[in-house]
DNA sequence: CCATACCCTGCAACCGGTTGCATGTCAACA
DNA sequence: TGTTGACATGCAACCGGTTGCAGGGTATGG
């Protein structure tokens, strides 16, 4: 009769150590209720039976998850899996489980992942959100959000300023003598592109540099071979990068051209996710993406903590579990 | 009345469609067995009213959560993510959602998220298990198991083969003249690290040439460079590395030391995972991560298929839903 | 016109935990 | 020795779906 299914529940414990069914479950929940030689007769026959509690049936009654979402525009975008590694360390330390998707650059279907995991998810982490910021600010009403990289009023939000950094590049730039410089740009309406557009367009005047901005189709490396013809003939002599992809793939453009970087022409990158990988170098502004998935995995639980008021005291009970 | 916290529940729907609990919940489920009119009525109210299945209940009584799990041994290790992308977007095709974990090239933590996950999932899809045989075969009793690149009795798994690719640069190097080659190994316990060196160990003997095996510590770039001593001296003009990673180390360590690659030295790396960002490209042997991602969802998806033995109709009505 | 069958829908139990409230026990205190 | 209260445990309702079974209604065949 115990061995009814598989896995143990609570009230097969119960029945084999003469307790009722709360009791078992206030053992592994609060077990200062209860005596401690209960606590630890139910626990030894949980053990025995190899009980372990079923998340579903917990998470229906209390409404709480354990899971966070991770939503990325591109998995494969080396930029991205140090900061999804970071994230899903910290979510770990506290007891949460991380689900990961790749919206594929697309805003219709960052829309319909989150909707599948709305049931699924205490909270969304969105990095580089597509989405338009109207549907952002609906969206937060319903499910507490993180942002990335993207800046909408009203939603929490970690920001990764390269700013100081790029304007430190178009100072480089511009003390080796080059004049005119491109920037070649990423997607034109995130965040992320305005922002580095900003600050090296507020550097080249500053410096009376000339500036040719050079739109890429997409932040990969395909793009940036393709964009070498326009802007070799756009009389530059040095460029910034959206990002290291791009800045790659100008770089194996000219080099398969023989016009050698950096002898000839001066690139630099943006990101510092690739660099470690190529050779000779590329010269590439950092901006702690690590760091950046660390802390919005630790926004998005003082968020949650807020939203459940009550459980201050399971804090302190925390470091029991070990 | 009807209002009682945000989100609406069958009980709502049903009340305002003035049908039973259950008929809201087959008009979802099985809408065969309904009349067209009332499956409509139904599903007007639950629009109107905004109503989206409670995951965790639908989990509870079914036992089925729609999850899988995905855990690699280092999220940012080049080689993983485009496994983990088409991984997860093979899972979405079915409805499946995917959890992201990173062990840290650690059996123990390996596990411990194992049993984490394990209510919370359907299967798991475990790249390069560090996790010794016996608990494996222990494990897959209690779950439904995919491997990657490891070969253990008795468990489905995608190996990737990059054996014949390797044996092609075993050729390629003796074409070129080297006489004696390295191989610098990668975690001598995996499987893949035993296929690679088998491989070029059976074509070196049939080739005549010297084959030295150097281990590295960790495969990572900094092993790569930390090796680069030892292998000089071992008298080898060549060399195969165990991943694009330790390749690459070796390759930046050269150039430091103004020993071009190919020029006094011909390295090969494995995976081309990375090759894309190096200049001048790195030389790598390809071997389909992105296709093995998505066969080992298929497969854990089939594993599922079978377990539960009913679900034959509801493929059926799959493309009902849109 | 009655019987049989099928189609649609409702009832109620169930999935496995959680939690407010009630009960019982025992010690401390007056 | 009677009262009070703290502490430990049990009872039962609840979370929100799913599903076997039963019953009412209508169509069909005899």
């Amino acid at each position: 009769m115990s061995s009814k299914s598989g896995v143990p529940t609570i009230s097969e414990i119960a029945e084999r150590a003469g307790v009722a069914r709360s009791s078992v479950s206030r053992a592994f929940t609060r077990p200062e209720l209860l005596s401690a030689t209960t606590v630890l007769r139910i626990k030894r026959v949980a053990e025995e039976l190899g009980y372990v509690p079923n998340s579903s049936a917990r998470a229906l009654s209390t409404g709480k998850t354990g899971n966070i979402a991770f939503l990325v525009p591109d998995v494969a975008n080396p930029y991205f899996p140090p900061m999804i590694r970071s994230a899903q360390l910290a979510a770990e330390n506290l007891d949460y489980c991380v689900f990961l998707a790749d919206f594929e650059e697309s805003g219709l279907k960052e829309e319909k992942l989150i909707e599948r995991f709305a049931g699924k998810v205490e909270g969304v982490i969105l990095i580089s959100s597509r989405m338009p910021e109207d549907q952002l600010q609906g969206l937060v009403e319903k499910i507490p959000i993180v942002l990335v990289n993207r800046d909408v009023p009203g939603i929490p939000r970690v920001l990764i300023d390269a700013g100081s950094s790029l304007k430190q590049a178009v100072r480089l730039l511009a003390q080796q003598g080059h004049q005119e410089i491109a920037y070649l740009s990423g997607p034109s309406e995130t965040w992320t592109n305005k922002q580095r557009q900003a600050a090296i367009s507020e550097m080249t005047n500053e410096l009376g540099l000339q500036l040719v901005v050079i739109p890429t189709e997409k932040p990969s490396l395909e793009s940036g071979q393709a964009v070498v013809d326009q802007m070799m003939s756009s009389g530059v002599t040095g460029a910034i990068a959206f990002n290291d992809l791009i800045a790659h793939g100008i770089m194996t453009e000219l080099s398969s051209r023989a016009l050698g970087v950096p002898d000839s022409f001066s690139i630099v990158g943006c990101d510092d996710s690739i660099s470690p990988f190529t050779n000779p170098p590329l010269t590439s502004v950092s901006n702690e993406t690590t760091e950046a998935g660390k802390i919005a995995c630790e926004m998005i639980m003082k968020l949650l903590g807020e939203t459940n008021s009550k459980n201050d005291q399971n804090k302190s009970f925390k470091n029991d579990s070990h």
